[in-house]
DNA sequence: GAAGTATTTCGATACTTATAGAAATAGTCT
DNA sequence: AGACTATTTCTATAAGTATCGAAATACTTC
């Protein structure tokens, strides 16, 4: 299994896919194998479209070829279809994943003790150091260049804690974010 | 959650990922909501492209947006990918998908009498109704229209039971498949 | 080796679409 | 209301590619 798939390779993949004829003789494949005769005759093209089909297929590791007698048989490489799809299902995870990557034992300690599993906070540590660890745990919410409404900012806070009011006062006073004189708009404070 | 998809959807689906943009799009929103603005200055591109490359997300399902001061913020619909992501890995099944699914009651009984979990067959029943369901049920491993070395013919039947002479042998005298006279080549005998 | 078969390669064409820029639109701020 | 901003729509162009038919290739059979 290879370690970590190239964008190009997951570019080609949808593309192969993403044509109707090509995705026709995957399902086909996929019950059984055909010749390139059969299949040009099952979709209603010719042999040398076909090949031009199975090769871009081939190239991809979507299909494998075994010679019998005259004919080539081509079957479905059904590892490369799991493969993928398991690839797209860690893709498809939940919230931040590049940030819980990146912590510390320490912070992922401290998370541990304050947030239930799904991220959201139970109680507020009094140490000022273990505090800003979950503030920054709430960030990643917020997107740079972007000036947010109170509404907005308390809607997207209720995720973590209930007392909205008071976390949108400390991302504020603790500098992650910072306060409109005026119009009451929030903006995600650039870091450095 | 859809009952079941169009084959035009999964077209469109792997279309709209089957472009390097549209892929490096998907792979930001993953990690955080962002303005068009800042896409575009991340992709390199216009305003209009990423227009564009967003419309064609959107209509596939795979991103959302949502209006804050001037901007749009868009981000991803993970549900959509991990949909895709099931629908794939259930494609992605060993053998024999369809055939299973067309099975009568009766067939459906037999083959749970007399094979495993995994389709091997265990014991050979006395019945010439029942033995004639195993041997359908082995049947679609054979193209049609294909000539078969028995080597090869042998490998097939490998998977079904160790005593594949005896297999061949019966494929042939119930008529499922035709021998060659001289050259020991064996084919599917087209049915009706 | 000669004849026969399936498949691939080549050349040409038609269709799709990614992209940029300009103009139009929709929404927000003062 | 008027100024301002981000986004979308429109138009045109360039690049990619699905498709076919013909010729070339590869392999099997006798």
């Amino acid at each position: 299994m290879e370690r970590d798939k190239k964008t190009s390779d997951l570019v080609e993949f949808f593309k192969v896919l993403g044509e109707p004829n090509r995705l026709r003789i995957v399902g086909l494949l996929a019950q059984r194998a055909y010749t390139a005769e059969q299949l040009g005759a099952a979709l209603g093209v010719g042999a040398s479209t076909v090949s031009h089909h199975l090769t871009r297929l081939a190239r991809a590791g979507l299909v494998s070829a075994r010679s019998e007698s005259y004919y080539n048989l081509y079957s479905l490489q059904t590892n490369a279809l799991s493969d993928m799809a398991k690839t797209l299902l860690a893709q498809a995870q939940p919230v931040r994943p590049e940030s819980e990557q990146e912590l510390s034992d320490y912070d992922r300690k401290v998370l541990a003790t304050f947030t239930t599993t799904d991220g959201r906070i139970k109680t507020f540590p009094m140490q000022e150091r273990k505090f800003r660890v979950l503030l920054r745990h709430i960030l990643p919410s917020f997107s740079h260049g972007v000036r947010y409404t109170e509404k907005r900012v308390n809607e997207i806070l209720s995720k973590y804690n209930d007392d909205t009011a008071r976390l949108r006062r400390w991302l504020v006073d603790f500098g992650y974010m910072a306060r409109e004189g005026g119009g009451g708009k929030y903006w995600r404070v650039d870091e450095k």
